[in-house]
Formats: structure tokens, C-alpha cells, sequence
DNA sequence: GACCTTCCCCAAAACGTTTTGGAAAAGCTA
DNA sequence: TAGCTTTTCCAAAACGTTTTGGGGAAGGTC
């Protein structure tokens, strides 16, 4: 006989007394409780945890769905973001489920799911997006949820996010601090929350500066689409010597297209991206970025969760990360220090 | 009221025909099934997961536990594997379930956890090892589990892995068609079975062409090792003309040691990795390497934690994936065709 | 001695399903 | 009509916990 009435028999003790002594009630007296925790122990005893969950109605899980779109991914870290989230969460015996959904019916339909057959006690959602569904849908389920990134929303709700608009305003205003006067933003959609941030970083560099920031553009964040756009502003009369890409990816494709204008990047045109992916470090020439800890926002939103779920509000949850700049031979400046003295010269100087 | 319980009343039938009429059982009129299904519909009745979990004694959950060592992620596709293998599985109810640990005495209390506590009803290995004790440790409790590499155990188990041994012959054969005689393997700590077998390709094809197998070398699949270890054969009188990389991380590395030995990558010495991991197209030159096609392995080994949860045996649940070769100009043959005519350019022709 | 606390302990209910072992009704055969 | 089979349904048990609502004994107070 297993479990808890196999140790109850055992010891001759009623199932009730044992598992309260295993959870450490007062309502045991010392020395049963010492002599029930033993028996357990010898046992290897654990609780059954599908029996608890049931019972306490709490499916002690948190769900997070990948937004996949096909053939396009997260990478900036995803595995590492899980390892450590994961892990936060073990600590307190929550299970960590994995879901794939492309951004539409399909994650919808996940969600509600999710809601309708509380499947996970709370959710985790990755790269928020303009007045995001998901976090309507969450809040409006009453389910507790903490966001990678921010979105529109005027009820209060748990969020860890890179600081995108400071980190693109400091990019910016020390490449026109190297003289640069048109400088373009080649931003990600418009829907996904990180680029618009990045972007305000990027404008009010420039207005603070006094300098046009006619040169916007939004593309999907994939590597030919930034070499298209990077084309098409490269060929125009009034051609910009910076381009401050959104991500690593477009940047990426920017490089290339600059290459293949004849251009000698990090001279003739700098270019800088963001998320400091492998890539990054390994292109020629080695790319201009900024990076999160992604440590730190994982451990924070393991954190931000196990609040809520212990009852706290989602009032004071919101944190910012300063993203921490990698200055690289793509704006030219291999080997420089960042001006907050936090730079950290991943590149390759030859 | 909700649930089943509810349904019942509001239909005025027993919970039971209620819930063999919603499985389709034929012990249902078939009249009253509609009736049921109908009602069911409306009500958005889904039966609570963990409640079927504990009658049914199962977790309807799988476990993947990553092999995190702190520092080293696995970053090859890792996340599109993930969104595969849980997509497939979620199409039959089941959860994934994801954990981090160390290989180690981590690791080894992750898994005796999981199957102590029944936390899972099937789990994933990735990233095999000689001799893993992950896989003795499953045989021995019984629980179901697929492998994304293989192992040395007698008893069968189910696996999906690329078969390195071919990949690393056929590259090996090409590069000595080249004129290369002096050809190194950089392999990763003998532990890692991907490694032994992709060097067992190595040597076959020198043993083919009766060329020495004497420059073998085995470290820790990072960038500065390879660097490191390129650096030292490089150094040698007898030095290899072509360096053939367990991994593309080691081959980025030796291709920075090359450089820095002042030598013209894909025209003095010959570099190959495997993997092809996002940076490997952006080296410069770009890496020839060759790669696995992620979402079959990822297909394949859900359909087959799904056969081993349906009853089936692991006898003929073996599969290998012949890897593609990507021939780029670090072995000197930008725009090549491989052998087989599966050869995919990604890489750029300048 | 009667009454009240305090200290340990326990029986039973509950969580929401699935499954077992019939039972009632209806139809069929002889 | 009696006896059998088929059809359709259901009460109750079970899965393994946690929690509710006491209950008995010991000790203290008046």
C-alpha cells in the first residue's frame, strides 16, 4: 500500500495525522511529527502531486506560449530565459509548461484554453505587442500573468522589459556626438511594443539634436528584409551615414547591404542593432549592439510570478532593465568604452 | 454547479452516462449522446484535467530536462525543436513539461523526482552521452523516453539522431578530393556521443585514403577552445591543411586562430563545423557546415514518445537523419553542389 | 465535582473525473 | 408466458490528497 495511508497504517496513525504533521502543523505533537517525517524519509515518501493539485484546485503550473511565427524565432536568449525561469520556479514546486501558438486564432485559442481548463496558475508572456489580447484576455480571466515587455493597458499589470527607448537614445546621441547628422531608424512592426520604445529612444535623440527624423521605416525583423530597406535608404539622394536598427537581425541585413552599395561599414556608414546575438559578434565587421541581462529578467519574472500567486498585486511589478551597450567596429568605435562605463568588448579587435 | 456534475442535472441523467456519452462510448443511445454533446457545447464543458490525471493515474505530461551547463547553452534550433515536439504532442493532450539541471548529481535528482513522483509520463534526452545515466536510469524505473542521440546500452531504446559517422566521412572524402592530406578532427569532450561518432566519420575516410589519423583532439565545444586547440596544431611542423570541427562553435574558433596565425581561411587551410548555427553563414568567410532538419527530428520524436505511451515497444524505434552539407568558401567551395545534390547555399557569394 | 482549556488526534467530506458491476426496460425466441 | 439477449442507463467506488469539524483525554480552576 502506498502513499499516505500506507505510512498512516504503518505507523498507526490516521492518514489525516500524518499529513499534517508532514506539513508541519502545530496540531501534532513534536514527537509523532519527528517520528512521522522519519517514516517518510525511509520511505522516500512524496505526495502524490496530480492528488494535491486537485484537491487544493491549483494546477501548481505556469504556462507560457510561444508566439512562433512560422519559421521565424525567438532566439535572443530563449533557452537561457527558460533554464532560469524554470528553475526559479522549481524552487517552489511549481512545474513550468511549454505551448507553441502563432500570434492570432491559434494563440487565442491556446489561452482560452488555458483559462477555461485552468490549466496553469499563471501564465508568462513573451514580446508584448501594441494592446496586446493576451493581456486583455488574462486580465479578464482574473488569471495572474507577468509580461516580457510593456503594452498599452491602464489596469496596473507585472511587466520586465528592457529599457529600449534609453538604450536607443544613448545609441543615438553618441553617433551624432561622431558627427553623424542622418541617422535612420529601421524599426521592426509597428504592433510589437519593443521597436516603438526603441524608436522614441531614437527620436528624441534626434530632437534633442534638432535633426530630421524623417528616416523611419518598419519591416519584419528578419535579415532580407533589413537588407531591402537598407537598399532602397541607401540609394536615395539624401542617403543617412547611421542606421539604428531595431534588432540584430535587420541590422544584419543592413551590414549586407551596405556591403553590397560598396560601402565600408564602420567608416562610410555606421550601423548598430540590438539583442546582442551570437551572430552579432561574429560579423565583419563585428556589429554594434546593446544586450539584457537575461539572468536577471528571467529571475525577475520567476519572482514577479510567485508574488501573485501568493496573493500580491500586480500594482508596484513593473521593472526596467538598462540594456548594456556593446560597442563593436560597425559605428566605428571598436575598443571604446561606453559612456556609462559599462561596456563590455565582446568583439574581436584585430 | 459546474463540470460534469452540472451537465447531469441541468440533462437530468447520471454524471456517469454523461461522461461515457461525451467519451462515445456505444453503451450511449445514440440520441442521448447528441443530447449530451450538445449540451456539453453550450456550456463550453471541458472535462478538468487533473481530476482525469488522478482517476486515470496518469500525468499526461512530458518531461524534457535540459542539460544546462552554467555558461553553455545548446542554442542549435533548440527553441524550433521545442515549439515541434510541443505542437505534435498538444495535438494528443499532452503537457510539456520543461525542467533545467546540470549534468551531474543535479541531473540524476531532476530524474528521480520525475519518476518518483510520477511528475511525467514519458521524457525527452537530449544531448546523449556515452554510457548516459540518464537512459540506465529510465530503463530501470520503467518509464517511457525518447533519446535525440544515441547512447551504448544493450537493451533497445528509442532515438532520433543525425547519423555524424556519415556526415563527417562525406565531408572528410570531399575535402581529401580537394588535395587535403593533413586533415585534423576537433572534436568535443569523448563524453558526448555526437562527438565520437562524427570522428569515426573523420577516420574512416582517412583510413579509406590511407592518410594518418594522428591529429585528433577533444575539448569543450566553446569558441576560445577551439581557438586554443586550432592555435596549437597550427603551430605544429606537421600542421593539418584542413580542420574538420565536431561543432560550428569549435570551427568559429579555429577559424579566428587561423586568421591570427595570419592564414587566408578557404584557400590555406580548409575549416568545417556542424550545426549550422545562425553565426556560422555571417564568419567571415562563411563556414561550410551541415545541418540537421530540426522539425522532422523534432516530429519524429514526438510520434514516438506517443507510440511508447500507446503500449508499443522500443524495438524498432530507431531513426537516423542524414544531415545536409551547406558548402560555403571557408572550405573554399562557395557555391559548390554536394554530392547528393541536397546542398542548400545559404551562405553569401560576394 | 463541575467546568473550561489545551493538546493530540481522527472520521469523513471534498476535489472532478473514470470505471466497475450491475439493473431496469425492451425486444426477441420458443 | 417464460426465458434470453440487447439496449440503455446508473450508483458507487476509486484515484491520493487536504481540510473541516469535531472528540477524547489530560490538566487546571473554581
Amino acid at each position: 500500500m502506498r502513499g499516505l495511508r500506507g505510512l498512516a497504517n504503518q505507523l498507526g496513525l490516521s492518514i489525516t495525522t500524518v499529513s499534517r504533521a508532514l506539513d508541519g502543523y502545530d496540531d501534532v505533537a513534536a514527537e509523532t511529527r519527528e517520528r512521522v517525517r522519519r517514516a517518510a524519509d525511509a520511505a522516500g515518501y512524496r505526495p502524490n502531486p496530480i492528488a494535491r493539485r486537485l484537491r487544493k484546485g491549483a494546477s501548481e503550473t505556469i504556462a507560457l506560449v510561444m508566439p512562433t511565427e512560422p519559421g521565424r524565432f525567438f532566439e535572443a536568449a530563449f533557452e537561457q530565459l527558460l533554464a532560469v525561469v524554470g528553475a526559479h520556479l522549481a524552487e517552489k514546486r511549481y512545474d513550468l509548461m511549454l505551448l507553441a501558438a502563432r500570434p492570432g486564432r491559434d494563440e487565442q485559442m491556446v489561452y482560452e484554453r488555458i483559462i477555461r481548463e485552468r490549466r496553469a496558475d499563471a501564465c508568462l508572456v513573451l514580446r508584448t505587442r501594441r494592446n496586446d489580447p493576451r493581456v486583455a484576455l488574462l486580465q479578464g480571466a482574473g488569471m495572474p500573468f507577468v509580461c516580457h515587455g510593456r503594452t498599452d493597458c491602464e489596469r496596473p499589470y507585472a511587466f520586465v522589459d528592457g529599457d529600449g527607448a534609453a538604450g536607443f537614445f544613448g545609441l543615438t546621441a553618441r553617433l551624432i556626438g561622431l558627427g553623424h547628422r542622418r541617422i535612420a531608424f529601421l524599426g521592426a512592426p509597428d504592433d510589437l511594443m519593443f521597436s516603438s520604445y526603441r524608436r522614441a529612444g531614437w527620436r528624441r535623440a534626434l530632437a534633442q539634436a534638432d535633426l530630421a527624423d524623417d528616416l523611419v521605416l518598419a519591416l519584419p525583423a528578419t535579415e532580407s528584409e533589413g537588407e531591402n530597406a537598407a537598399a532602397r535608404l541607401m540609394a536615395r539622394a539624401d542617403a543617412p551615414s547611421a542606421l539604428v536598427c531595431a534588432t540584430d537581425r535587420i541590422a544584419i541585413g543592413a551590414v549586407r547591404a551596405a556591403q553590397a552599395a560598396g560601402l565600408l561599414v564602420g567608416r562610410d556608414v555606421a550601423i548598430a542593432g540590438h539583442d546582442n546575438i551570437h551572430a552579432a559578434q561574429h560579423l565583419s565587421p563585428p556589429l554594434t549592439t546593446m544586450e539584457l541581462d537575461v539572468a536577471a529578467v528571467g529571475a525577475r519574472m520567476a519572482r514577479m510570478t510567485l508574488a501573485l500567486l501568493a496573493g500580491a498585486k500586480a500594482d508596484g511589478m513593473q521593472e526596467v532593465f538598462t540594456p548594456r551597450q556593446i560597442l563593436r567596429e560597425s559605428t566605428g568605435e571598436a575598443g571604446a568604452q561606453d559612456p556609462t562605463g559599462q561596456s563590455t568588448m565582446q568583439g574581436r579587435t584585430t
